[in-house]
Formats: structure tokens, sequence, C-alpha cells
DNA sequence: ATTATCTATAGATCTATAGATAATGC
DNA sequence: ATTATCTATAGATCTATAGATAATGC
């Protein structure tokens, strides 16, 4: 592909994920999407085949951006937690990306929906990395070894995805970042051997 | 309304209830949940005037039931989050209902939802009984004074949701119900003067 | 009389494709 | 040559309303 084509590809990625974070899938538009690009929708179609592939995308390019953000192997143990709260920091100051993953996996607890599949990975490889690091902070002496990592893996996640729905839904009264560091205080704490 | 009147609405009410739990607001269609209720689009459209009614007539049904459910009076402190394990416990028996509000609450975090306005009154309630659950608690000797009531409601809370969405996208991965209990206990263990 | 129901239809979407034309890259 | 873009359109929705007819309740 060329630079051109590469470029307004983004562009649609961009648009595409507001649009998506806005409506949810079902309720977003290619003509829409097309409008904001300033492409006929047609022209939308050339570059993604279809609107399903078109969320995929832009989920898959947000997870890249993500992953590389995360940054996950630098962390381990307490180092990982407090990592988790620097990210609910972060998406404190971005909340159409919060909504993006808020409204899809929403949406996507529903079998046909085509984030579905994709919902699922993620929260498989997320349960995977916390739990991992968990039991790297046992190895290393930082954390009582009888804990039940999976069980702390689900909880932190679930933790994040909770807070960040409230915290969408009614900003001012919920400061999903202090709340989210508080547990994660805590949950230090209780770990300590 | 007759007698039959009142069946009808209730019948349409249940069938709208699994229409948007399976498709959320956006993709549930009026033709589809008339068809279910062996009735043309235009008799449904006698009871509720509007899809958006329907949804709110159909959000607000269920919180009735649930609340009489959760018998919120009775609780107070431990007592109360033992209520709340019992709940999802409860939950993981009828997937459907959750779905509902995982759904929509998704959905909702979009301003301009019909669902929006709802469930932000719906987490201020819950906000609120956990949080007056959590100060009985202290006020009744069971809980150290020293807790942040409100953030652990948000915390309770977030938790609920954030496992119903993880169970509900990977029920055979996640253990909803036996997560949370765990979390419900090691918090009183914390809160223990 | 009132309530429930129907048919028919307006009017606005939606996604996706066919096929033509313009622009770009080797 | 290939890629990007457009117009036009098929074909399937969707919600909501108008207006007629049937059933029910007092």
């Amino acid at each position: 592909m060329s630079r051109r084509g590469y470029a307004r590809r983004d562009r649609i990625l961009a648009v595409a994920l507001q649009e998506f974070a806005e409506n949810g899938y079902r309720g977003a538009s290619l003509a829409r999407i097309a409008e904001r690009v300033e492409l006929s929708q047609a022209g939308l179609l050339h570059h993604f085949k279809s609107k399903e592939l078109l969320l995929v995308a832009v989920l898959d390019y947000r997870d890249e951006v993500d992953t590389q953000r995360f940054d996950i192997e630098v962390a381990s143990g307490a180092e990982m937690l407090k990592r988790m709260v620097e990210v609910v920091e972060y998406n404190s100051r971005v909340p159409g990306l919060v909504q993006l993953f808020s409204v899809i996996s929403g949406e996507a607890v529903t079998g046909d929906h085509p984030g579905h599949e994709w919902a699922r990975e993620r929260y498989r490889r997320l349960r995977g990395w916390v739990g991992d690091a968990l039991r790297k902070g046992i190895a290393a002496g930082e954390f009582r070894a009888d804990i039940d990592t999976e069980a702390h893996a689900d909880r932190l996640i679930a933790m994040m995805d909770g807070l960040q729905t409230q915290w969408l839904i009614d900003p001012e009264r919920v400061d999903m970042a202090a709340v989210f560091r508080g547990y994660v205080d805590d949950l230090i704490a209780a770990l300590r051997p």
C-alpha cells in the first residue's frame, strides 16, 4: 500500500474509533464515518470490506497501541499493580478510549456480536498477564504464597472495568483513579508476607 | 386497564426484556418483539408508545422486582455484604437478567442513550444503599470507624459489575460467585475493628 | 364508549455491490 | 497495472402514524 493509502486508512480508523465509542457497534453508521473522513460510503468500503472488519481493525489497532504503552514485560509483582494504577490514571484523561472498550465489551456479552471473540481473548490475555505478575511476586518473596492469584487477577480487572462504567456514566460522582488506587494499596498491604 | 390488558402488557415486557438483553437497545427490533408476542407492530405500539418508553418500562419493572428481592431494609453492615454475595449467587443462575443490565449499562455510557439517566440514578441509589449499610456497620461497632465507606461502596458495585461482564463473555473461565465471595470475605476481615 | 388490534404506508435509515472513472506508482 | 474513488442502486431493514375494524367493559 502507498503512503497515501496508509494515511487514509489511519484516518478512517481514528474516525471509526470515535463513532464506535459514541454509538457502539450497532449504533454506528458507515455513512456517518465516511462523511467525517470526507469520502463516499463506497470509498470507505474500498479500504475495509465490511462494517464488521472495520470494527475488528479498530479493536486490533487499539490493542496494539495499548499493549506497547502498558509495557508488561518490565512489570512484576507490586510493580505490575502500580503500573495498573498508572493506567487507570491515564485512562481518566482519555474518556473516549475508555468509552470504546466499555461500550464494545458491553455489547459483546451478546454471543453473535462481532466483538465477542475479541473480548473473550482480550480478557483471557489480561487475566494471564496479571496472574503471571502475581505469581512472579510470590516467587520473588514479595507476596504471600497462599494467595489465589487467578481470583485476584479476575478481581483487579473487574475493578478496573466496573469503575470505568460508573465513571463514564457519572464522572462528577466517581473518582475512578482514586478509588482504584485505594484498592491496590490495600491489596498490596494484604498480600505482603 | 382490564385484566387482559395487564396480562398482555406483562407478556410484552417479558419478551422485550429478552430481546433487549440479547441485542441491546439499538439492536432490538420492535417488529421482532411484536412477532414473539403474536401481535402486529402497530398493536405493540398501542401498549407502549415508542421503543424508548418500552425500554424504560422494562428497566423500571426489573428494578422494582429486584428491589423487593434484595430487601435492603433488613440488611446492615456485614449482613448487607452477605446479602450481596447471595445476590451474585442468584445472578449466576439467571444469565438473561444479568445480560440485560450489562448490555444496557454498557450502551448507556453514551450520553444520548435512553438508558443513560436510568443508569445514573440506579448507580446513585446502589451506592447510597451500600454506603449507608457500611456506615450502619460502623455505628454498630462491626466495622472500624476510619474506613472510606463511599469508596468501598463504589468498589463493591464495580466488582459485581466487572465480574458479571467477564462471566457473561466467558462463563467457563470465570466463577463470578466464588470470586465475589472471596472479595467480600477478605473485606469483612479487613474491616473488623 | 373505550380499548385493542389490524392493514397500509410514509419516510428514514442501513450495508453492500456493480460498474465506471480518475489518480497513482512502477 | 493497480489503487482509489465515485454514482447509482438493490434489497433489507427500521420506527411511527393514520385510519379502519373488532372486541370488551360498563
